[in-house]
DNA sequence: AGAGTAATGTTATAATATAACATTGACATA
DNA sequence: TATGTCAATGTTATATTATAACATTACTCT
């Protein structure tokens, strides 16, 4: 752990940060996952990761739907769920429950049941790496239940909507 | 706590277990909020908040929708939203996300932000108690987000399928 | 009885998502 | 260079989940 990693995902998502050089790091990882797998590094593909990484706020499939076709792509539902689909199968993007929307990954690469605290006030959304946050079940839970996936949503207020309130 | 205490989730919901006492003792505490409470206790609540209870896996609203018109209900989509959207208020039902489906609570009365966990082969829900369960969030995040409300379901597989699948 | 209101009924439509099949375009290789 | 293959995108249609808006019923309180 480098000391001026981009990953403090709290400070960094609900705040200023460089997201010009945010925005890079995610971009090249995956050009290079997809230069490295095979698979077609398309300009539909290209567009919606960019749409996905604009900002931390989650955005649904209808909206990038209809960005997609103000930049003359196809804009028929399919379209994006496909590309959606697959940014999430290669651990690119997640859906926010909560919401019915979707979002780039914060660590592209790490292994994935991330947990999202998603302000409710500014729309941001936060994804914490798995070793930080997770889930303490009582250990009789866990000798009866094997976890295979979670889905771990927080909901809530972040610190800039919290001191914009307090004003 | 007493000993024989119905509360032991995953070992209850996932198991047999004495379903009719599990069953009244919900419906008891149902009737017995909407009296102390002054909300009517219709013959479609009775009816959908039996629907849910039946089982411990959660239904789709259409689901209950075809049950209700089968009982002689009118089956139109606002009639089990409403329902539904009555028993979460009040703190008897949950929506499980990841499925889009709705399931009677286990603890009536107790604070909400429950940890359901969903077997992914027999589709049966465990919710487990905010006490049991909860996240393990690292301080920092804790101090520069006000946590509202969670979603936390976990899937994966339960010790009857597990021990099903081992034959 | 009549006013007020909670609950249910009804009609229509919004919002989210997928199935199934057609077309395109890159590239492998004969 | 033709051609078969396959991944990606395009297209059409429809499924699934959910809500808005307004009408009616039936119970309560005066």
């Amino acid at each position: 752990m480098t000391k001026n990693k981009i990953h403090n995902e709290i400070s960094r998502n609900f705040s200023e940060h460089n997201h010009k050089k945010c925005f890079e790091i995610s971009m090249n990882a995956f050009i290079k996952h997809c230069h490295e797998n095979n698979f077609k590094l398309t300009p539909l593909r290209l567009k919606v990761f960019e749409l996905l990484l604009k900002d931390h706020r989650p955005i649904g499939a209808y909206q990038i739907l209809e960005m997609l076709g103000k930049e003359g792509f196809s804009s028929t539902p399919p379209i994006a769920y496909r590309v959606l689909d697959f940014l999430i199968e290669q651990g690119f993007a997640h859906k926010i429950k909560k919401l019915n929307a979707f979002i780039a990954c914060s660590h592209p690469g790490n292994s994935h049941s991330p947990t999202f605290m998603i302000c409710r006030k500014c729309e941001k959304v936060a994804e914490i790496d798995e070793k930080k946050s997770g889930l303490k079940l009582d250990k009789k839970s866990l000798s009866e239940f094997k976890i295979e996936e979670s889905i771990i949503e927080i909901i809530g207020i972040c610190k800039k909507c919290i001191s914009l309130e307090a004003i």
